[in-house]
DNA sequence: CTGAAAGCGCTAACAA
DNA sequence: TTGTTAGCGCTTTCAG
């Protein structure tokens, strides 16, 4: 359990501690914390010395004696899921982003962490933990939850589990993706999914799927790739829905980055988007607007649901909020160029 | 300087503390100290009855607590530029995985920061920085040099300031670049850069530049395309230079991320890689062996150097190194498919 | 091999 | 408005 020696020692930093001012300022230790803390009720006078102290000292208070006495660690944890597919993402930097961003503006340390899913998570520093999806790592999540951590999780409606949880309606999501491609008049429609194992993967296809059967569509099965959010992933997905018999004229892949591998494909092919094939994708990642032509998409709100785990999370660990916070934030379609009607002459072309 | 007013009234979770265990298992507080650090010398008796404590009350050590009287803090910095194009590439990501990795094994808390450049980051509640490339940001690094805080600096060799650093050699690598596609009989050979900027971004192009120069290969302006690492950027880029009156013949993209965009950029041309033109990159990002062509490309490592930075880091915490860490890494040429000689054919095409 | 006791640097009653 | 004092939970001498 503990695998290391505890060593002495320790080459010491000696900054000035609380004392030294106090001793220089020539008030109490109270006074200079007072001060440090905005605590209202100091003379202006003591103020001023103690203000000046601290700055001919160069003092910083120190952050684990602070936290060790308040009871109360400024600091919240952020786990992400290790496996590349979500990595290497726009939605995982969005997130880093958004909670960077938070923890930054709340004065909170980022503790950063990516997880395999099956590492203990040391949950001992910080006073709360958001979790960026559950995937793999649901165990990681009770465990935290059981020791009495505030959590968060994000883009996931955990149900199951007695917790806090911000996400995207995903389902909704797919659904304005389909409707948006049969309002244009597409019969033949395929997806590139996101990865299954995600919540959110299974959700998008979810309410896309619902939405065609509900306009009878047809969608056979091969009308659906499993991707994972890479790049690679949809290269592989949309060269097979390229080639089969009756090619799709239209493709919702389930990111940005997906959408544009599979525009590149179809590129490859020698075909056009949208005149041959229609793609339309999801995030509403800014990089998207620069290609041949700029994506169609369904925007879901990653930074701003990353800044509102971190606000809700941190006044749960202050004791602030006390019921639990389940928000669900809906996505919004994005008509940029990629996506049009089903050409005609396209049907005799392949 | 300090703008929140300090609260008081925290819920506080009621965690078993070391005297909790001390009680239970009928020892000292020291005992119990002695086991959780693996202090060989406590009897077997005393170990198995504080472990049995430990187990029952589900006991872990405070980590303030332990920082505080260690005067020591298991945690280190990783700040990272802010700057989209960065932010956004393979760079970042493999660093942050690298860090996190090694933070992982060394038990240490990553705390992660994304600077602007010119908000004072919290040097407090680390052991140790480590930053990710400088980037308009050194006054920061400055400061925290200038703290006593043990830094390293990552992708940046820096003489004028006293620290340890880890870089990449990127003269060599754009030398390696240029040495290769001149090899192959190119005598038109144009390149995006990376962020000018960046000190990896400069270099690359300078060890090209003066490869090509020694070579007696004529290298005009109009061949260097200023880009940040970015696809979008390498788009923008890639479209100037193959719109001018004599096209290179090959283009030497100083990220894989912006030689893949290159390549897509050239292929809506209508033109193929390498038959047409070659292109090779730089990082060696798995992604790109995916594409249509399998990129060549300088593979630096990244992964590696990260793992290494905060190996050193933390023995330089720990007192174990003393003197300077200045350790520059070889990057390493990697053939695939995306270059090739220069086409007789293509001359007429164009 | 064990434990008492003195901190680590700060906060927060409580009294003045 | 200020200071005294008792912790926060742990480590680490030092004496046994």
């Amino acid at each position: 359990m503990y695998t290391k020696v505890y060593k002495t020692a320790v080459p010491k930093r000696n900054k000035a501690s609380i004392e030294d001012v106090a001793r220089r300022a020539r008030v109490s230790i109270t006074t200079v914390s007072r001060v440090i803390n905005n605590v209202p009720t100091v003379s202006k006078k003591n103020q001023t010395k103690v203000e000046e102290a601290v700055a001919f000292l160069k003092y910083t208070p120190d952050v684990n004696a602070q936290r060790l006495a308040r009871g109360l660690n400024n600091a919240i944890g952020l786990v992400m899921p290790g496996y590349p597919g979500i990595f290497y993402s726009f939605y995982a930097v969005e997130l880093i982003r958004g909670v960077g961003h938070a923890c930054e503006t709340q004065r909170l340390d980022m503790v950063f962490h990516i997880t395999n899913g099956y590492n203990q998570i040391n949950t001992n520093s910080v006073g709360g933990i958001i979790f960026a999806d559950i995937i793999e790592n649901k165990k990681q999540v009770e465990a935290a939850i059981e020791s009495g951590m505030p959590c968060m999780v994000i883009n996931n409606v955990v149900d199951d589990l007695d917790t806090n949880f911000i996400a995207i309606d995903n389902e909704e999501g797919g659904k304005v993706a389909a409707d948006y491609l049969v309002s244009l008049g597409h019969t033949r429609i395929a997806t590139i999914t996101g990865n299954i194992q995600t919540q959110a993967g299974a959700q998008r296809l979810e309410g896309f799927k619902r939405f065609l059967l509900k306009s009878k569509i047809e969608f056979p099965d091969e009308y659906v790739r499993e991707g994972d959010y890479s790049r690679r992933s949809a290269r592989i997905a949309a060269e097979k829905l390229l080639s089969l018999p009756k090619p799709p004229t239209a493709i919702f892949s389930a990111s940005d980055d997906m959408a544009l591998e599979t525009i590149t494909v179809i590129n490859e092919k020698g075909l056009k988007v949208p005149d041959d094939i229609s793609v339309i994708g999801f995030d509403d990642n800014p990089s998207s607007i620069y290609g041949l032509v700029a994506l169609t998409t369904v925007r879901q709100p990653l930074f701003e649901m990353a800044e509102m785990s971190v606000k809700y999370l941190n006044n749960i660990i202050l004791g602030k909020k006390k019921s639990l916070v389940h928000k669900i934030l809906s996505p919004q379609l994005v008509v940029r160029e990629s996506c049009s009607g089903p050409s005609k002459v396209r049907f005799s072309v392949i």
